[in-house]
DNA sequence: CAAATATCAGTAAGACTGACATCG
DNA sequence: CCGATGTCAGTCCTACTGATATTT
């Protein structure tokens, strides 16, 4: 009664992966959209704020997105005044990509909102198995 | 230079899900398009394997696919020959999905090649760490 | 009438592609 | 000229929503 077929499909990594990053993504998405910020958005303004002032293009590289999306999403961001975009005085091709003080209040609270949605979506899992997650998950990630 | 150790965002479950998940996706269905398969009509043929002749909103749940969205995957994959899409004598309602022998073949194909690409995916994990990880996602895909 | 099934049409977000102008 | 950067426009795929007809 059991054709291994499906039960193979749901063995498969890909397929896991795909279910639990998708359950993940509905997740944090919900939560951020409180703050009426995507996913790369919230990506964005974390990058910014580690890398201190950087140009799209490192930011883009930073948070792994393409050069090309990046640029609506800091329209937006620049839009309700969360950064500041100025040419770099060395290198007028690029632009100087900084948090304001809004942007990091509303990163705080988007950080606060990441952290409780991840809270749930790992909520069966124990301190120990969810450090094992990443790591193993971290180990997947590094490729290319 | 620029290029520092994991940021925080970097360590949230969800944000190394989706990676690992997107690079699992484009492996697989890299893998998939040499059958001109995607991804949900390969979890289709998987579903119709295992659990016989069977409805297609049993289907959709059987393999989590929005009840809608199956219709165009079915519907590729008749024309095709694949399955055969019969009115349910005992209950009009519904149509009953089943594999042809062509359908099995291309599934078997398609399995081998599942298979290929999530051993690419896992190749830097050992067969136990696999198994880990494998207990992990379970543990988390299992929602509402 | 209420619920389930199947279909179709339209929508929204994400990831990607190509073309272009600017600057070093 | 070449390479890097930033911008814009458009495509593709996936996922979701709403409306409708049929049947139980």
């Amino acid at each position: 009664m059991s054709d291994p077929a499906l039960s193979r499909l749901q063995t498969l990594p890909s397929w896991l992966l795909g279910r639990a990053a998708s359950r993940g993504h509905r997740l944090v998405a919900d939560h951020l959209a409180r703050l009426d910020l995507r996913l790369n958005q919230h990506a964005v303004l974390c990058g910014i704020a580690e890398h201190g002032p950087l140009a799209q293009a490192e930011l883009a590289r930073a948070v792994r997105i393409d050069p090309k999306d990046i640029v609506t999403a800091l329209n937006e961001l620049q839009a309700r005044g969360l950064l500041t975009r100025e040419r770099d005085p060395r290198d007028a091709r690029k632009n100087l990509i900084a948090l304001s003080t809004e942007g990091r209040t509303v990163l705080q609270q988007a950080e606060e909102l990441g952290l409780q949605a991840n809270a749930e979506l790992t909520a069966t899992l124990s301190p120990e198995e969810r450090a094992q997650l990443n790591k193993l998950l971290e180990r997947l990630v590094i490729d290319r």
